[in-house]
DNA sequence: CGCCCAATCTAGGCATTGACAAGTCGGTGT
DNA sequence: ACACCGACTTGTCAATGCCTAGATTGGGCG
């Protein structure tokens, strides 16, 4: 995945990203300028352009690790409850990340490696998903499952829950919720 | 709220804000160019400035104006489960609106005229919630309901429930949830 | 050991953009 | 008639994305 040798950066790619990572985590998407994170890397304005092709590429990049490693939360989840959990912390955890995954309009969608992360989330949802749920629509269910998670996620990233979260954890609030829906 | 004089063009500030939604609405906020919207409008490259300062008040004008809309919206609806559906519906209409609503790094959280209009949506949303809910929390099942439908809305604009929505109408397919969560 | 080659990075240039400053134009009120 | 003011134009500058050509380096192969 990472697999770029090391030359007159060392790794060139990998600082590219996390620098990308960073500005995105803290100024959004929309400030992020290739020129820039070739300035933080002390490489020339053109070098991040051969490992991304251009600034679609690097995003699309970014997208793609990110359902890679939401997969790799999603795998260890104990129960549907639990992934929505993960799911959630991934947001938290890795908001430059969930900010650019779910973007199309940042990401070139027929990208490979692009979709095969996503499938590999999907499948993990919908795993958890189908061991979890015994009766009714499976898909109804994954569907709400997934929403309930992604628009919490999401409210919480852009500083909507604030009022009614409060001091508490962002965890702990939803964790109370699905147990007020699914009652348990 | 649209209080501009007519004058060389007409209603200038209008006419951007229209190209800008068609803009957004196909190409994303990213593909947004304010020098591209002075041409569709056949003014100069400078002109759309003279009325939002710059292109983040552009967005920021495009997000209250949505916050307005859906809380005309909400306003009107007769229930909680109606309330959600109605903001489904809100998101398939003004898909423009709701993609820059939610993206604080787009726009001025200060301005008066957008935090004044998030509160009355905000309002609008309560109103609902504690209409329906008789007991338990009704700040944590605001959030709850709140989650689901915006989750489901932007999966839903971002491609995400394709396979599971199909050609069902999305309304249906957010109602026969509901009734799956809270059992009526 | 030495040569070639490909990957990596540099350097320069071009079109486009956002933002700013100054000026022009047209209607309105006095 | 005249001053004023908002709407718009023109000109300019720095910054950016992307393209092309060239330089540097390290490893593979004879």
């Amino acid at each position: 995945m990472t697999g770029q040798r090391a030359y007159h950066h060392g790794d060139l790619r990998r600082a590219v990203l996390t620098a990308a990572l960073d500005v995105i985590g803290s100024d959004g998407p929309a400030a992020l300028s290739l020129r820039d994170l070739a300035r933080r890397a002390g490489v020339s304005h053109a070098a991040p352009a051969h490992h991304f092709k251009d600034r679609t590429g690097l995003l699309t990049a970014i997208a793609a690790e990110g359902f890679d490693l939401l997969a790799a939360t999603l795998a260890d989840a104990d129960g549907l409850r639990d992934a929505g959990v993960r799911y959630v912390r991934f947001a938290r955890e890795h908001p430059a990340h969930f900010q650019v995954m779910f973007r199309p309009d940042l990401h070139r969608p027929e990208d490979p490696a692009l979709q095969e992360a996503r499938l590999r989330a999907g499948d993990r949802l919908r795993e958890a998903v189908t061991a979890a749920v015994d009766t009714g629509d499976p898909r109804l269910a994954g569907v709400a499952a997934w929403s309930l998670a992604h628009g919490f996620a999401t409210l919480l990233l852009t500083h909507n829950l604030t009022g009614p979260v409060g001091d508490r954890d962002p965890e702990d609030v939803f964790r109370a919720l699905t147990g007020m829906l699914f009652g348990s």
